[in-house]
DNA sequence: GCGTAGCAATCATCTGACGATTAGGGGAAT
DNA sequence: ATTCCCCTAATCGTCAGATGATTGCTACGC
């Protein structure tokens, strides 16, 4: 096991341990690479890993501290790690996607949440004024953000940051392909006004299959 | 953005772009350095940062090479991640969990895997062997098994992954707290007989319903 | 009381050096 | 010809020291 390696098992294990709460700061860098028996180099090698995973966060001219260790925070990450996934389990990452949204739909049929429910139909309005416009790059930002509301309209945050992690595919290669397939966006906000309509009426089955369905339809327009 | 985030960035772009495929190799780290225009320093803890994510690996005498990419690769860290989350979060993590492991269940329903099956078979029996003896340890190994085949048993790799990420964190609960409450293992291992049972026969709904019960009175034994 | 300039602490980066490990080739024995 | 072993070159792993960049805090002046 490398230097690096046993920086990152000690401090993930102290934060484990409760040692280290999210939010503490650690030592500065020379102390803890001494109490750790490595180099600073080495130290700063594992440090800085934890910080791009997320777990710390290093403010130059302050110091180290541990990072607020929240769903968002943490599943971040797993955002690039979806993209990086070879094009081979595309299609086993949206049927993921599709279970878990689909339930995120029925959580929230059964949830009241001004706040998302408010933000919803704010991106619906938005995604209706594009397309009127038929500005394709301001669509994908509603359709985005009416996604995102969906998610957080089910009051669970660690699905909400998953699910985030595992829109960025299916977006990305939206954006980059432009509208290949004639009235698509139109056709996508139909079912968001669907999909809207029957989580506010609070009925689950509805939202669970309106949003499976509506995933489904727009896969099979990717590669 | 720090010199290390650039090369993050850099590597990233690099394999987004079809420049790196899974399996290739990196230039030696001073011709890398040179490319990107930081020092070794900043190479390396950017190098170290992917290798941690699974998205590098580095073979010291060798060189560095872009991994598998594969699903059980990426979502390795994921583990770490979801243990790491604090406490507060531990209800959706599980709520998560559940949703995908019933799903998991219902897919393996409808499906025919050999290999999956034998495996599930042969931890059920080693599950029973160790209810006989008395051993929480060797029923908690043989526990996590099944759960393994039966996510295999979908056929989806990346919700395989997934779910494994997201079991450490129960497991390592009952593994600490030992049999808190009496027969639970004994119960489990009921559910298990019974899930085995509804997905061999292919009844979906009553493999999904099962897995999630199951896993509903597991976690209310938990904190 | 308040704003500001300076200072000390901390992380960011670079350079050069040496140790550890591995892959692969060359040579010897069979 | 084949097999085995050793050796070397290539590569990553680690360390030490020095300097730059940024930040938070404090003491000072108003």
């Amino acid at each position: 096991m490398s230097r690096t390696d046993r920086v990152v098992d000690s401090i993930t294990r102290m934060i484990l341990d409760g040692e280290l709460a999210a939010g503490d700061r650690l030592p500065v860098e020379a102390e803890l690479a001494e109490h750790l028996e490595v180099s600073r180099g080495s130290l700063r090698e594992g440090v800085r890993a934890l910080a791009v995973l997320g777990v710390l966060d290093v403010r130059q001219g302050d110091g180290t501290y541990v990072s607020s260790l929240a769903p968002e925070r943490l599943l971040g990450p797993v955002g690039l790690l979806v993209e990086l996934q070879g094009a081979g389990h595309a299609r086993d990452t949206h049927a993921v996607r599709r279970l878990l949204e689909g339930e995120a739909a029925a959580a929230a049929a059964r949830r009241s949440d001004d706040d998302a429910a408010s933000a919803a139909r704010e991106a619906l309005a938005r995604a209706s004024a594009a397309l009127t416009d038929g500005d394709h790059e301001a669509f994908l930002d509603a359709d985005m953000a009416f996604h995102g509301a969906l998610a957080r309209w089910s009051g669970n945050p660690v699905l909400t940051a998953l699910l985030d992690a595992l829109a960025g595919r299916t977006t990305r290669h939206r954006r980059w392909r432009g509208q290949a397939v004639p009235d698509a966006d139109a056709r996508a906000h139909a079912w968001h006004t669907q999909i809207l309509d029957a989580v506010a009426r609070g009925n689950q089955d509805e939202a669970r299959t309106l949003t499976q369905a509506h995933l489904l339809e727009t896969e099979r327009e990717l590669p």
